[in-house]
RNA sequence: GGUGGGUUGGCCGAGAGGCGAGGCAACGGACUGCAAAUCCGUGUACACGGGUUCAAAUCCCGUACCCACCUCCA
């Protein structure tokens, strides 16, 4: 069956504008490169949706019975980060790393499982320095003659320029990321920034075109093929990444022998106010923030129920509704009692959800499946029929795949243990108080009855009469 | 100037020539002592103007508005 879904996978491939089948370069084997964030300030819900989607395709893959590989990486030196360190008033690597730290706790709140490997650009400064090499001895890039120390990549000698973008180097406007006075052509860009007396000696590496830092769009080149090979298939980013740093990540590394990536996959914005986020003020769209409002997993969902490539306009009212559409499809698994049960889920799904992850990660649709089924066990449930648990297993491993499972322990933020015993503490006195309330029932005081059901629900905790007894939740 | 994307019912959000995805909200019904939850039913939506077609939200032409990239950006 794993074969099957295999052979079925389509995927949106930027570079030829089209859905296409997806076949991985070794059989059974998928490499993945997404480039991750500039740990430059702290994430916010724009940043993580790249990850989440990403995170469901490599799900989908493993679902499907692919060995992933799956590389993120972090540009943990460059510009920005230098200017924002020197405003601070701290050293730009501990910005760097602290910010990297936010990103990391970000991530694991809305269970974006860890990459095989979250490579750093300043770790991989030798692998860049070789591709450099090899691109100059090419005739692919040249040390400026300013003595600048300097190096760029020479777009006029790689006539396939702006064929990912299909843009013709003529119409476009000149890249601005260096001064252009050492520059050949003012669109070549840097692909290692000489060191200049304003900046931190901390923030240079020796290389034989002296002191200096990697340029932006070779980093991603060196680690990817570092980590996955010169040929890997794919690689992913936000739409934005697609000119110039998609564009020139794929000129170098053809440039220097590499065949690079089989497809490119872009995820869309999530803007808020119909601007992108980094615009916005305040912080009130930092995941923690949001966080306070919902829980991860109904964020998490909240952003699965949009596709990948479609613009989603960012509101705390879509965001709320998301999560009682969330609650749902919980509700049913709590009345089905799976979500405590241990058991294994089942590897086989719905035709329906596989067609619908297998046409270009269509997750609107595979939502609307869990929704449909999610009304067949409530049916089933309700005439007390053994297929509700069943049903109810299949929508966990449908959630499962798209990392909503809500009996996964990733979930858990708090003290598991805790956590329980002040549940058995609960349970005990709602239990007594229920009691209380059947036998008022039972008498047919209906004003005694409702008014403790009254109390309970006045501490948040809610009565659902059911045909096997009462029961209760937060 | 160049390259892309978008405009769907009260709201969110799919689809991409014929059969009204799904959710939220609303209304009606069933169930219930009343609720809640659940189930059933109710909506003739596709920016505008033309065109092609037996058939268009989907294709073509035009118009309007919005957005992204071409500078750091998920």
């Amino acid at each position: 069956m794993t074969q099957q879904h295999q052979s079925r996978l389509r995927l949106h491939d930027t570079a030829t504008r089209e859905v296409r089948d997806f076949v991985p370069l070794q059989e059974g084997r998928a490499g993945i490169y997404v480039c991750g964030l500039t740990v430059q300030s702290e994430p916010h819900v724009g940043h993580v949706r790249s990850a989440v989607n990403f995170d469901v395709l490599r799900r989908w893959l493993t679902a499907s019975g692919y060995d992933v590989h799956f590389i993120r990486n972090v540009t943990d030196i460059d510009d920005k980060i230098l200017a924002k360190a020197e405003e601070q008033g701290r050293p730009w690597y501990n910005l760097a790393y602290a910010m990297h730290a936010e990103l990391t706790t970000a991530l694991a709140s809305i269970n974006v499982l860890p990459p095989t490997y979250e490579p750093g650009a300043t770790g991989t400064v030798p692998e860049m320095l070789e591709l450099i090499s090899t691109l100059i001895a090419r005739g692919h890039a040249y040390v400026a003659e300013d003595g600048s120390g300097d190096v760029y990549f020479d777009v006029r000698s790689w006539p396939q320029y702006g064929e990912l973008t299909r843009q013709g180097l003529d119409d476009m406007e000149p890249a601005t990321d260096a001064d252009p006075r050492g520059k050949r052509d003012p669109r070549d860009f840097a692909l290692w920034k000489g060191y200049k007396k304003s900046e931190p000696e901390s923030a240079a590496w020796p290389s034989p075109w002296g002191p200096g830092r990697p340029g932006w769009h070779i980093e991603c080149s060196a680690m990817a093929s570092k980590y996955l090979g010169p040929a890997f298939d794919i690689h992913g980013g936000g739409v934005d990444l697609r000119f110039p740093h998609h564009e020139n990540e794929q000129a170098q590394s053809r440039a220097a022998g590499m065949p690079f990536a089989s497809y490119w996959l872009h995820n869309a914005w999530i803007t808020t106010a119909g601007e992108k986020m980094s615009k916005s003020l305040g912080n009130s769209l930092l995941v923690p923030s949001v966080l306070e409002r919902v829980r991860g997993i109904e964020l998490r969902f909240y952003m699965v129920s949009a596709h990948y490539r479609s613009h989603v306009e960012f509101s705390f009212e879509a965001l709320e509704e998301a999560a009682v559409g969330f609650l749902r499809i919980e509700n049913f698994l709590k009345r089905a009692e799976v979500i405590e049960a241990a058991t294994e889920l089942p590897t086989e799904l719905p035709d329906a959800f596989v067609a619908a992850m297998d046409d270009d990660l269509g997750t609107p649709a595979a939502v609307a499946v869990i929704h449909d089924l999610v009304r067949e066990g409530n049916t089933a449930l309700a005439a007390d029929t053994p297929a509700a648990a069943g049903i109810a297993s299949q929508v966990r491993a449908m959630l499962a795949v798209l990392g909503l499972d809500p009996a996964d322990p990733a979930w858990a933020t708090t003290n598991g243990a805790g956590d329980e015993k002040l549940r058995e503490a609960v349970d005990v006195l709602i239990t007594a108080l229920l009691e209380e309330r059947a036998t008022a029932r039972a008498e047919k005081d209906w004003a005694r009855a409702d008014a403790i059901r009254d109390r309970i629900a006045a501490a948040g905790i809610e009565i659902e009469d059911t045909p096997s007894g009462p029961k209760w939740s937060i």
